[in-house]
DNA sequence: AGTGCAGGCCAC
DNA sequence: AAACGTGGCCTGCACT
């Protein structure tokens, strides 16, 4: 019996060149355009890639406000900064343009290609069982957990993963595994009942915390409670949530006190659970794996790193068993169907299938994966797995 | 030419 | 004192 881990790593994902080649071109192709651009606006050629020369050039050249200074001295050119500042001027707008282009080309459109394998034409990931402190697997070689997917120009190189001829592909996704593991560890009625119920869980959270009825509500009090709700399982803080939302500080501990009023279990779960790490050093899944935090009993700056990592532990590595155990399970279950499981990203699944052996597969995956934590531990909250089916994997979500 | 870090940014 | 968890890869840059 090959280990599942090596089984996916020999079959691998195919990946069109062609694809990849078009998409790199068009990519340079603009990438060029916005240079010379770029270049016009501040009156001389320099290195836009440089975010040291890019920083000086706005902060003293230009002399534009608000530049910070990191340890190193240089300064702060990331994208949350370049955004505030493309209110006052049409270059930070063009190098981020020019900066989610470069991104894409060098680390997807071009490193891709040079992974895809002679004789096989085909993908070939390497899977670390140990590659996180919370028992999530890590993808090197290329990380294949990181292909696009917001963006709709990035979403576009899933385009290049497809099925061979007469096959497709098949995702499969945990629905919110996260906020269903939170309801259940830290025993949240509301939310595990809007999980019952089928409810939209972002926008039943801000009906609760804003007392608007929900068929008043509006996708911005619905985005402000999401970001509350991933908070959360991060191990929220008011200036995090502050920077995330970009509202005042005072404004966004409101938020989560009130939060913390409306699901009394959440304060009580992040206490419990530094009070726990501190005794014992370590943390546990729900599934008794235990998860060190060393740097649990630390004073100053890496005392609040590791208590919100802490925090998170055993919600990300709850649903890391959970996936797991679906992922050992899965051959046996899906034996005999001409059916091979190629990628886990964490919540996902994703196959390649026999055309005609789609519901088949399905059914047993998602059987699989939505009971995957029987016998040994009794979820308060439904598990739910949706699928999708495509010739390629953009098409698959 | 190789090495390692910093800054930046992609995913869940 | 820093400021939301887990990762990996790319470029630039300083260094040997």
């Amino acid at each position: 019996m090959v280990p599942v881990l090596a089984q996916m790593e020999r079959y691998g994902v195919k990946v069109d060149r062609d694809t990849l080649s078009r998409m790199s071109n068009a990519f340079a192709q603009k990438m060029a355009g916005l240079e010379a651009e770029i270049h016009e606006v501040v009156g001389h050629p320099f290195n836009v890639g440089s975010p040291k020369q890019l920083g000086e050039i706005l902060f003293e050249e230009m002399g534009l406000e608000g530049g910070k200074k990191g340890k190193t001295g240089a300064y702060a050119t990331g994208a949350d900064v370049l955004e505030d500042l493309a209110t006052e001027h049409t270059l930070p707008g063009l190098v981020l343009d020019w900066r989610q282009l470069s991104k894409l080309k060098s680390t997807y459109t071009d490193a891709l290609q040079d992974h895809i394998n002679k004789e096989t034409g085909r993908v070939h990931t390497s899977y670390s069982i140990t590659g996180a402190s919370t028992g999530r697997l890590a993808s090197t070689d290329p990380n294949l957990q990181n292909i696009p997917i917001r963006s709709e120009e990035g979403r576009r190189i899933r385009e290049a993963f497809v099925a061979e001829e007469g096959k497709v592909l098949i995702a499969l996704d945990y629905s919110q595994i996260e906020l269903r593991l939170l309801a259940h560890i830290a025993d949240l009625p509301a939310l595990k009942q809007a999980f019952a119920d089928g409810q939209d869980i972002h926008a039943m959270t801000a009906s609760e915390m804003f007392d608007v009825p929900l068929d008043q509500m509006t996708p911005e009090i619905r985005r402000q409670a999401k970001a509350i709700n991933f908070g959360v399982i991060y191990g929220i803080s008011g200036f995090g949530l502050a920077r995330n939302l970009r509202i005042p500080r005072a404004e966004a501990q409101g938020f989560i006190d009130r939060y913390f009023e409306r699901f009394p279990g959440i304060r009580t779960y992040m206490d419990d659970t530094k009070a726990f790490a501190k005794e014992h050093g370590y943390v546990q899944t729900l599934f008794g794996r235990k998860i060190h935090t060393p740097e649990i009993a630390s004073k100053g700056p890496r005392a609040g790193f590791a208590a919100r990592a802490a925090i998170n532990a055993p919600i990300q590595g709850t649903a890391a068993d959970v996936i797991r155990r679906a992922m050992i399970r899965m051959p046996a279950a899906i034996e005999g169907m001409p059916a091979k499981m190629l990628l886990q990203v964490h919540d996902e699944l994703l196959f390649e299938v026999d055309k005609g052996a789609e519901d088949d597969l399905i059914n047993a995956a998602r059987d699989v994966m939505e009971n995957a934590s029987d016998p040994v531990v009794k979820l308060d909250v439904k598990l739910t797995v949706d699928a999708g089916t495509g010739a390629n994997w953009a098409q698959a979500h």
